[in-house]
DNA sequence: ACGACGGCCCTCG
DNA sequence: ACGAGGGCCGTCG
């Protein structure tokens, strides 16, 4: 359970990650530096981690910022395979074009 | 209030 | 190229 504030810093992280096209993925890094603190990518990806924002959210559209795919709280398998279902071609845990399927906000 | 954890990033050896 | 350490932000116990 998370203390449900008026409009917790997930939310905004999932507000924006929400808006990511599909076939289009995003760093941790510029998602946090998109909420206006760059240092707090740690905070994005625990947001993520939780779960909190659930399936609304495409958490597995959030890749690392070298075009690594990061992580998945319900299986990184799962998350390549969303993502190749998108057509997002994933290389050895590294995005395939990575900075052409770059979303920035 | 304090300490610890996390799907991270950056810098240094 | 690889490994280790530090840092910053937020939430949980």
């Amino acid at each position: 359970m998370i203390k449900a504030r008026k409009q917790d810093f997930n939310a905004r992280v999932w507000n924006k990650i929400k808006r990511i096209p599909k076939g289009r993925v995003t760093t941790y890094w510029e998602v946090a530096r998109a909420l206006g603190s760059p240092r707090a990518v740690r905070a994005v990806g625990n947001a993520l981690g939780r779960n909190l924002l659930a399936p609304q959210v495409p958490c597995h559209r959030v890749v690392k910022s070298n075009g690594g795919i990061g992580g998945y709280s319900g299986g990184l398998e799962i998350k390549i395979k969303l993502l190749a279902k998108e057509g997002v071609s994933v290389k050895n845990g590294k995005i395939s074009g990575f900075n052409e399927i770059f979303y920035k906000f």
